[in-house]
DNA sequence: ATGCGCATGTAAAGTGTTACATGATTTG
DNA sequence: CAAATCATGTAACACTTTACATGCGCAT
């Protein structure tokens, strides 16, 4: 279970509660292994049960009571194990190339109006993408050399979200100049 | 469900036996949504059930029998439908990036053959890529007229696979420099 | 007053993966 | 003689998503 193992990932480079880990997650490892609020709590919970992780509870009168979890030795050593254990490939799932691809049924100005909205998405999100460089990598070579392996997880991001974006501009092209040829289906 | 749609896209292009769809998915929609035949039997059991599919049973003497399924007018309604509904946005999600994440945990010998070996399945991805590309598209203008969608999301594959392929070169010239730093953690 | 941030969870429903199961015919 | 192709499924388990649930403090 890979959520599991991005959790010890996150908290081996630094104990947090779990509400830190999902703004953690979207900073990071969120880019390529979305997680809702609950899959973490859960997560937490089967770790904790597990011995992989444990928590100080530090109880608080102006904010709710949090946990401050940590990874343990035994976290450690499952983390690392699974590091070193073939990974799986995992492949691209997307509804909105299936959409594109039953896009002969509708009208072309229906397929326009979504991509264009994806579209801003990619955008939106290659620009959070080079505000996290700036912020941490770019002028900062200490922290580029110590967090050279998230960083290239950042690049990778990066670039699929230009191919997504150069590949939009050729949509648009195809589906402006097509009304006549998607009415024959 | 974008399995479910997917199905039904599949059978509105062509009618065909679950084997038949399976087939074709791993030369089309598998590029960006892969199914097992579980997966694939079930859902056009669930279809038929719905009424969106039908099928006709063909007894065979030489081979086991089989289920020509077809979309139904209820179900080519329903496709529409939900073409015409704006796409959820899909995370890309990858266990290898995770492992890269805690890739500091361990030598980096590790993390470089099992780089390797996702490279050499991204390299293979996009050969076959090209290949179905030369095949339906390269040489047939009217194909490539009728089929432009899916055709589109053929090219969007190529263009992850090269993003992939450039990436590892940068990763591996990353971890070739990097066995001394990654011994501090 | 309305919503955001902090902080945690439970429960149910929906999807996906893995294991198990069968059996004839064709190809190397 | 082993493996691949054809052709279909059931069942159990794992994982993800969605809905529901609470409650205080602070800013606009």
């Amino acid at each position: 279970m890979s959520l599991k193992h991005a959790v010890l990932a996150m908290l081996e480079l630094e104990p947090g509660t779990g509400y830190d880990l999902i703004k953690r997650f979207n900073k990071s490892i969120g880019h390529f292994w979305a997680a809702t609020h609950q899959q973490v709590y859960q997560t937490l919970n089967t770790l904790s049960e597990e011995g992989r992780v444990e928590f100080e509870l530090v109880e608080q009168s102006d904010k709710p009571n949090k946990k401050i979890y940590s990874i343990t030795s035994a976290g450690l050593e499952e983390l690392r194990a699974w590091t070193a254990t073939p990974a799986k490939s995992y492949r691209y799932r997307d509804p909105l190339l299936i959409k594109l691809y039953a896009g002969g049924n509708v009208a072309p100005g229906i397929l326009v109006g979504d991509l264009e909205k994806h579209r801003q998405l990619h955008e939106q999100t290659l620009a959070d993408y080079r505000e996290t460089e700036a912020l941490y990598y770019r002028n900062d070579p200490e922290a580029r050399q110590r967090y050279i392996l998230p960083y290239m997880t950042l690049k990778l991001g990066m670039q699929f979200e230009e191919a997504w974006l150069r590949w939009y501009e050729e949509v648009r092209g195809v589906l402006d100049g097509t009304d006549g040829a998607a009415a024959d289906r």
